[in-house]
RNA sequence: AGGGGUGUAGCCAAGUGGUAAGGCACUGGAUUUUGAUUCCAGCAUUCGUAGGUUCAAGUCCUGCCACCCCUGCCA
């Protein structure tokens, strides 16, 4: 079956139930076209979770060719604020997303929602009700009792209206009415058991001022915005699946008309070791644990892209978790890394950068300079190569030379040899103690006809370690991160939940600024470009970068399959 | 007078009556001028549990058990 939009049904594999309810919805004429929408609250900055609801609102809609809205889900105005708009477009943009269309649901729909609520007003299907918070929470029962009617239930249409209409003129104070859906007190499902439409607030809108001092409530509003704009799926996180009755029953009673959205569930994601709630993360960031919320560390979106992830990283991730069965699933930051690594390897671009630099001194090599060529990428010939250089005095990793080398160590120990990476086999001479009896310095001779490329020297070398030569190279500024959280703090909110104090769970020393020796080359990159410095891992280049000094962010370290064997 | 959701390996997860996909992690081994990548192999005689139906059950039925969510004028 095809579509308007030319896509062809029969060529879509469906990936969980969603998709084929889509399909079975097209082929039923239930569905003309999938409109999905991205309902933040301008409250706080996205993290690695909201990705996954994103990314599963934006991928449903692209599969079968339909839109994907961003809607400001802006109905409580004492927590909104207007600067996150503009944020959650980058962020977007970021992901490789488009929203179809920016909606703030304020502006847009609370006119609308006014006029419905009028509207169930006078069929007898709302009430104002005088009861306090107290009094309310007091009277909706428990989960196993049910809840008593309040004793304004059955007002007059004409009474009520003319009180809702009190309450919008601001004739009742903050807290003293609320508008209420009449529904049952008795309902097994405490979300239909009279649940509240609007309540007074005065509170400036960070959009409209104090137009309103009435704010119609998330479960009145979202199914009524998803109607008005057309929405036809409403994708939201387990925990909504209580309200989807009430979803449905707002639809029913105050939309009314046959064109009815759907609320779908998918499962909320979490991930070990990371803390991912807004209170805690503002914590942090309030009480200087960590440099902003883009800090490296922090799984936010701006984040984890200063920290070098990249998007695709993070959807692949997100999509391998898939819609899921439960509330929330848990994964171990592992699966999270896999992607990361997987991309990076694709393409970042490989460099030579001493991060604990060994002076290595070749004693029988001259004066002059020496140019050889490094893949950029040796799983992508088309990356290219660039040049680098080779000299009298080199540098080396610290851990590539040992005096007591462990079994199956490949690297340089004394009177050993080992290639260069793109150069040649040198054999180390002589180890130069400082007078602490420190090594200070190798003293090695070079083999001239190892060079790489035309190696005729026969020489099998099981080792290969990278170097820049003194020549070539120009210090930089590293930061290496660790995890935030403890290792043995799976699920820190837990912990924090049960009264762990923060600082207990936090790993001491996550950040740390090194120096590093980095070939020439680097010179002229430009923040956030990726690079695999060889051997070590994956950093990209920080945006406190200066011309005329880099800094870069361990993103993550290369797999490391050398075990010091037992 | 509670309601709703979920149980398949350490983790995520396919599976829709025909004999347990795939991925992560892990373990071997091959290739490698990155101890990376890549490749190959291993990793559930069994699907929360006890019965039942059936030639055949992870899938259907019944009982039981475990875990998660719901008592905001938050979203």
């Amino acid at each position: 079956m095809k579509l308007a939009n030319g896509i062809d049904l029969d060529n879509i594999t469906p990936e969980n139930e969603l998709e084929e309810e889509i399909i079975a919805d097209f082929k039923a004429g239930k569905t003309k076209e999938v409109i999905t929408r991205c309902p933040p609250e301008p409250s706080g900055y996205w993290h690695i979770a909201h990705a996954k609801a994103w990314t599963i609102d934006f991928e449903t809609a692209k599969k079968f060719g339909g839109k994907t809205y961003l809607r400001m889900d802006d109905t409580n105005p004492l927590k909104e604020e207007g600067e996150f708009s503009d944020s959650y477009m980058q962020d977007l943009a970021w992901l490789g997303y488009k929203p179809d269309k920016l909606i703030f649901a304020s502006e847009a729909y609370f006119d609308d929602i006014y006029k419905i609520a009028e509207q169930m007003i006078m069929e007898g299907k709302a009430y104002v009700c005088e009861l306090t918070a107290d009094e309310v929470s007091a009277t909706r029962g428990t989960l196993t009792e049910p809840g008593k009617e309040s004793p304004y239930r059955n007002r007059t249409p004409e009474e009520n209206l003319r009180l809702f209409r009190d309450m919008r003129d601001g004739k009742f104070e903050d807290g003293k009415a609320t508008l209420r859906a009449k529904i049952d007190m008795a309902h097994p499902n405490m979300n239909m058991r009279d649940p509240v439409m609007y309540r007074v607030l005065r509170a400036k809108h960070y959009k409209l001022g104090n137009k309103w001092c009435i704010y119609p409530m998330y479960d009145f509003a979202h199914p009524l915005e998803d109607a008005l704009e057309g929405v036809t799926y409403s994708l939201c996180s387990k925990e909504f699946l209580d309200h989807r009755p009430l979803y449905d029953w707002f639809i029913e009673n105050g939309w009314k008309k046959p064109f009815a959205p759907k609320q779908r569930e998918f499962s909320r994601l979490t991930i070990e070791n990371v803390i991912i709630g807004k209170r805690y993360l503002k914590q942090l960031v309030n009480e200087g644990y960590v440099n902003g919320w883009d800090d490296p560390r922090f799984p936010t979106l701006v984040g984890v892209r200063r920290r070098g992830y990249t998007a695709k990283a993070i959807k692949d991730f997100v999509k391998s978790v898939g819609w899921g069965n439960v509330l929330e699933v848990t994964v171990p930051y592992s699966a999270l890394e896999y992607y990361v690594r997987e991309d990076l390897n694709a393409i970042a671009t490989r460099t030579m950068v001493v991060l604990d630099p060994l002076k290595v001194v070749i004693t029988n090599y001259g004066d002059e300079t020496e140019e050889f060529e490094i893949e950029n990428n040796p799983n992508n010939e088309a990356a290219g190569k660039h040049k680098s250089i080779f000299s009298k005095e080199i540098y080396i990793e610290k851990e590539d030379f040992s005096l007591n080398p462990p079994p199956k160590y490949n690297r340089l120990v004394e009177g050993g040899i080992v290639r260069l990476k793109g150069a040649y086999i040198i054999k180390c001479n002589k180890v130069v103690l400082d007078k602490n009896g420190e090594v200070d310095h190798l003293e090695c001779e070079y083999i001239p006809n190892s060079k790489s490329g035309n190696d005729t020297s026969g020489i099998k070398c099981k080792g290969t370690i990278h170097f820049v030569s003194a020549k070539n190279c120009f210090e930089v500024t590293i930061r290496n991160f660790k995890n935030l959280v403890k290792d043995e703090y799976k699920n820190p909110a837990k912990a924090l939940s049960e009264g762990t104090p923060i600082s207990e769970i936090l790993e001491p020393n996550s950040l740390t600024e090194t120096t590093a020796l980095a070939e020439n080359f680097l010179k002229n990159a430009k923040i956030e470009d990726k690079f695999q410095f060889m051997r070590k891992g994956y950093y990209c280049v920080d945006k406190d970068s200066t011309k005329d000094h880099l800094i870069f962010n361990l993103t993550i370290s290369l797999k490391d399959g050398f075990k010091i064997s037992k």
